[in-house]
DNA sequence: TTGCCAAGTCAACAGGTGTTGATTTAATTT
DNA sequence: AAATTAAATCAACACCTGTTGACTTGGCAA
């Protein structure tokens, strides 16, 4: 029988990218603070010094993790504001759609490591330049950005209430599509009032 | 924080609310992992031995933080559900009430410390006990439970977007007035839709 | 095969963490 | 004034952190 189940070939680019992964599963449960190199290098099959070999360190691993997902299609799909609600209820309601959950995990990884000097610094750089900042000139008007500060509000709030404090008191809702109503209604008088 | 450098007279309880105080302010402004008791110990003058000593260790430090302003009047003022939107408002935007100030802080030190697994225990334990149970029986009604939550989203959102990841966009509404009336209209929607 | 260089590992460092036992200091009591 | 007791300090502990230089290994090319 064979001992080795998966051949390790030497392959710079394969290694960097299950580095990548495995970071991405440990900052998307834990602080930035809170994960180790160990923990991470131990997921990914290496050593630990490969890490710091790779991206120069922690802080270039957590920069290279939050800026892989590529951004500026983050709010692509909604082309006008009308539909801005309906696309926000959904992402954060929906599961299944495998693009939309991927945005939320972004957003969980925003939120666990945004105490913390050296991430907190990335994380503004990132939620100003690529949420807020798309967000403002979708809505536009006169107060399109204190509108986009309050989406991002909510949605980084449910987004703490449920997978960082889970207390998710919107599993009681049974009926998806009434929750997804009730979010787009919410979303939407954020819009208007 | 000012200190009494005059005469340090031994008094046990003296000291232990410098312990405490120093922790409240460090709480505030970093992560359960960020904080060391080191510098906790040096805001309040004391040996780090001491920490340890009173407190039986970090986690019971930060224990004693949440749970010493107390909780049972968190939500005494609003005594209707009709007046809950504009007490939130108010919670949000003002600045001047001491005592809202006080509460929001709370909001803050919870929010900080919610991921680090040993402090997210007692956050979530807090949450659930002392700000969801409340705000549940306040509401009352079918989905009582669905809408305090939400409001808890919208509260720790906030919390999250303005002081930790620092995007202030409702700085830039100048009347105070307009912007505590746009939060009581997004409350009130959180509680009709 | 023989070099060769990148890919990967090892071990150790310097610094920081929370915690604890022994010790010293100050205030109160006898 | 001496004894006592709580309060505070000191020093060290065992452990964990990210990082780095020296080392070994693997795979491709000449």
């Amino acid at each position: 029988m064979k001992r080795e189940i998966i051949i390790k070939r030497r392959d710079a680019v394969a290694t960097r990218a299950a580095i990548l992964a495995a970071a991405h599963q440990r900052f998307l449960r834990e602080s930035y603070d809170g994960v180790g190199l160990r923990d991470i290098a131990g997921d990914a099959g290496v050593d630990v010094a490969l890490i710091s070999r790779y991206f120069g360190g922690k802080e270039g691993l957590f920069r290279a993790v939050v800026q892989h997902d590529d951004k500026p299609d983050m709010f692509r799909e909604p082309k006008s504001v009308e539909e801005l609600p309906g696309f926000l209820a959904k992402l954060v309601v929906e599961d299944a759609d495998e693009n939309l959950q991927q945005r939320m995990e972004m957003f969980i990884i925003m939120l666990r490591s945004a105490s913390s000097p050296k991430a907190g610094e990335i994380i503004r750089e990132l939620a100003h330049h690529d949420v807020l900042g798309p967000l403002t000139e979708l809505i536009g008007g006169e107060h399109g950005e204190l509108r986009a500060t309050m989406l991002l509000a909510i949605l980084m709030g449910v987004g703490v209430v449920r997978t960082i404090m889970m207390v998710d008191g919107f599993a009681d809702d049974d009926d998806i599509a009434e929750c997804t109503e009730r979010f787009r209604c919410l979303f939407a008088a954020a819009l208007t009032c």
